[in-house]
RNA sequence: GCCGGGGUAGGGUAGCGGUUAUCCUUUAGCCCUGUGGAGGCUAAGAUCCGAGUUCGAUUCUCGGUCCCGGCCCCA
């Protein structure tokens, strides 16, 4: 075997398809009735796109290459930027609040471990246009209703990007961007460092440590003596108290800061049990990427389902298929396939492809799990009637064509 | 970019200096030309790549590569 597949990426065998396929349907019948509405975007897009509001640095990320006119491509590594940009070039002008889901493969250049691909598949949602906390809170439901109708169980972690933001307003842009880095991965050490390298204020730094280590059901009461009462956190509130109403559990957590730097005001995270390093299976939050795009001042919320994660702990089995298989002989084959055309319609159908003899197509039918076969042979060509065989009882009846579509459908 | 552990038929494995490279499974077929799952038989199919040590390397050494896990990172 000279060729392999390359680094990263998977091959999905037809029963990973099945089952894979079998949990797609279940996400997008909840995203449906919620109202949402699916998109799809180009698998690659301008680098620019993605370098946007990140920077240069996440090209070593990125799968990336310089096209036959000399234009710098990516392949998209998340979907909220190509969203965002379709929205700005076609969707402006329709009615708020737009419901917008996706499930597709994108692809980032880092090194492979378990849950983590180079090319992995995303399943999300956006929500544009309002910017009341009803929309912030009915995402995240969302969120948690897709992981409830798979049995998976998260644990969601809520915060509000405003409210850390407050405390760190007097600080420029790039120092902001590293302590939330460092509070992002809990590492008080190196944040602690880190403000003493900047000479933050000895009242920002006790600020900071009082907020990010705030839990518990009093954790807005106890943020309010650290910040004040500020307009964020009665947003946060309000949002929370509408995931009440849901009767959808949380953890509050001001430590949150997600890697993007889009984020501006609610961000939440799910993880999930029994996964190790790579346990986050859903990520979202509020964000302002239109304007950035040439669009207007329209805020949006949105979440990303690392649907592979997903898959690694989802139990649900999905139904095995029907498969009816026909037995022939070489003097009844023509007969075997106009018969297989009937079937065909009510149940899938299968016929000899291989002349195998009776019991080497008995055999293979048992093989490849077949519920039923039907026998054409010649005994039953003259006699204008059938042989259905149920494979997993063993019982077996001679019957007429049209009574075989009755048992089938019944 | 860094650190560990690994690569022997399609899948799972044994051998650890000289074998016809083991066994299970799989696939195709036969025993058995109209009744599957059992059994027996036949066939197909492998030492990741390269260099070194050696009379001789699947086995030892080095390099590469790929896989698996962890770190970094995760827009």
């Amino acid at each position: 075997m000279s060729i392999t597949k390359p680094r990263g990426t998977r091959d999905f065998l037809p029963e990973d398809m099945e089952q894979r396929r079998y949990i797609e349907s279940i996400m997008r019948d909840i995203v449906k009735k919620w109202g949402y509405r699916e998109i799809m975007t180009p698998t690659f897009e301008h680098l620019d796109l993605f370098t946007l509001k990140s920077g240069e640095t996440i090209v070593d990320e990125l799968y990336n290459f310089t096209d036959k006119g000399n234009r710098e491509m990516a392949l998209r590594p998340e979907l909220t930027a190509p969203v965002m940009r379709m929205y700005t070039n076609e969707l402006q002008a329709t009615s708020k609040p737009l419901k917008l889901y996706y499930f597709e493969n994108c692809f980032r250049y880092e090194r492979p471990q378990k849950g983590r691909y180079r090319e992995f598949w995303q399943f999300g949602v956006e929500l544009i246009g309002s910017k009341k906390e009803d929309a912030d809170a009915e995402v995240i439901a969302l969120a948690m209703s897709i992981l409830d109708a798979i049995k998976v169980n998260g644990t969601l972690n809520v915060g509000h990007l405003g409210v850390i933001r407050h405390i760190l307003k007097e600080l420029d842009t790039e120092h902001q961007s590293n302590i939330m880095r460092y509070v992002d991965k809990k590492d008080d050490t190196g944040l602690d460092d880190y403000l003493e390298n900047i000479n933050a204020t000895a009242s920002l730094r006790r600020n900071l440590f009082e907020l990010i280590s705030i839990q518990g059901d009093d954790a807005l009461e106890k943020a309010k003596e650290v910040v004040g009462d500020i307009e964020e956190l009665q947003y946060f509130k309000n949002v929370l108290n509408i995931l009440d109403i849901y009767e959808i559990p949380y953890n509050i957590d001001f430590g949150i800061a997600r890697g993007l730097d889009y984020y501006t005001g609610i961000v939440f995270e799910i993880y999930a049990d029994n996964l190790g390093a790579q346990n986050q299976v859903c990520g979202g939050g509020s964000y302002q990427l239109i304007k950035l795009f040439g669009g207007g001042d329209v805020p949006s919320t949105g979440f990303g389902i690392g649907f592979d994660r997903l898959m690694q702990i989802c139990d649900l089995v999905c139904p095995k298929p029907k498969n009816l298989m026909i037995i022939s002989t070489d003097n009844t084959r023509s007969e075997a396939i106009k018969i297989g055309q009937r079937l065909r319609e009510i149940v899938p159908t299968q016929v000899d492809l291989m002349h195998r003899n009776f019991k080497a197509q008995l055999s293979h039918a048992n093989n490849i799990g077949a519920d039923h076969v039907l026998i054409v042979g010649e005994k039953e060509l003259e006699l204008g009637k059938f042989t259905l065989k149920d494979m997993n009882t063993g019982y077996q009846e001679t019957i007429h064509i049209d009574d075989i579509i009755d048992r089938l459908t019944s």
